[in-house]
DNA sequence: TTATTCTGTAGTAATAATACTACCAGCACT
DNA sequence: AGTGCTGGTAGTATTATTACTACAGAATAA
């Protein structure tokens, strides 16, 4: 019997996953968990094949989540579940440890397809996450195709500018990603410069018009 | 037999939904639409209880909606299902004719409880908005609630927020109006009290929201 | 394989922004 | 004719944020 871990805070969501698994996966055993804390317990517990993760869950939200699974359950597949905004995250996990990657606007023929592939062996990508995956290994590309200025952004850049654009202070993002202020004020920077912006609206337009 | 409409874009989300209603109500017909536009067409030729509406629903996105609807059906139950940043809206929609209103990281219970409740042809308010609509009746305002809250800012402090909201510095704002830095700093607060928000990011968000 | 750039991290000193308080002039009731 | 609130303005003291600098390890280019 396969066990699987949903990890996901919005109920509505693991209702949805939730079915699609049973229907799936005829003999299967889900767990759900609406935060990371608990899901770490899980795991520590119960083996599973197969965890859903949302990036946005509480107490996580950072690529070091990866690493707390793997340090449980080294050979667990990782399906990196993320809404809307997020979309930027994918590459950032994917690097960090996570063998698939799905954001929650998905339609339901792509969610399917994502775990039975990941329930198979091996590693999920969306359509818009290989492109992306291109771009960055070829990031001197030809007039034509215009890069995702978002994609020069480091994998810890991109983690604060996802709580930027929430409008998080620089003090909450320290507090949230244990780092100094000070830390964090220089990723701030580097973003802007990066990104050749100077303030928070600028940078929330910006990414709202490369993030789709 | 019963007919649902459950007008919301995420299929995952959908499928939630579908799951808790059919859980429910045993002799159910639940349609589904991803986009507003559909939803329109589908009230314009068949008659149902219950409609469920995202309000971020590509397509929609404001108040007119509940006209629109309304228009077609007058009777139908109008659920209000919005995702975590608009919860502040929820009073406005409830005031142009929605029925009830369901935040998307409610519990599952709480979900049924909203389904239940207004399959009942009775109104669902979750506790929080049910202290908002207490709030907004009890503090130093009349009891007409604007539409629009970007009216109840002064003329001054909406020069203020226009600027603010370009990402203007506090130092800069002050600097066109010829100001004192600490009274554009009072023009803010002022702003983020009246509009109940705590940074720039919601203020143009809400500013978006309800100036077009 | 070395030189160079990129990343993750942080400190010190300076600057920007905020909280809190205040004051006066209208206006709206009483 | 007084009481109370809103609107426009600002000061002081405190906090938050930035600029600039630094440094080590990773990644990459020469």
């Amino acid at each position: 019997m396969k066990s699987v871990l949903v990890a996901e805070d919005h109920a509505i969501v693991r209702l949805g996953i939730t079915a699609i698994i049973r229907d799936l996966i005829s003999q299967v055993n889900i767990v759900e968990t609406d935060n990371f804390d608990s899901a770490i317990q899980l795991l520590s517990e119960h083996p599973f094949e197969l965890l859903v993760l949302d990036i946005n869950i509480p107490g996580g939200n950072n690529l070091q989540m990866m690493s707390a699974v793997r340090l449980r359950q080294p050979d667990i597949r990782i399906l990196i579940f993320s809404g809307y905004d997020e979309q930027l995250f994918g590459i950032n996990y994917l690097q960090a440890g996570a063998d698939g990657y799905l954001v929650k606007h998905a339609p339901e023929e792509e969610i399917r397809k994502a775990i039975t592939t990941m329930m198979n062996n091996e590693k999920y990508l969306s359509e818009g996450i290989k492109e992306q995956l291109v771009q960055r290994i070829s990031p001197h590309r030809s007039f034509s195709t215009p890069a995702n200025p978002l994609l020069v952004l480091s994998g810890r850049e991109t983690e604060v500018m996802h709580l930027l654009i929430k409008g998080t202070s620089v003090l909450h993002i320290a507090q949230t990603l244990s780092l100094q202020i000070t830390t964090v004020s220089t990723y701030k920077s580097r973003i802007f410069e990066k990104l050749e912006i100077s303030n928070i609206i600028e940078l929330a337009e910006k990414v709202k018009l490369y993030s789709n």
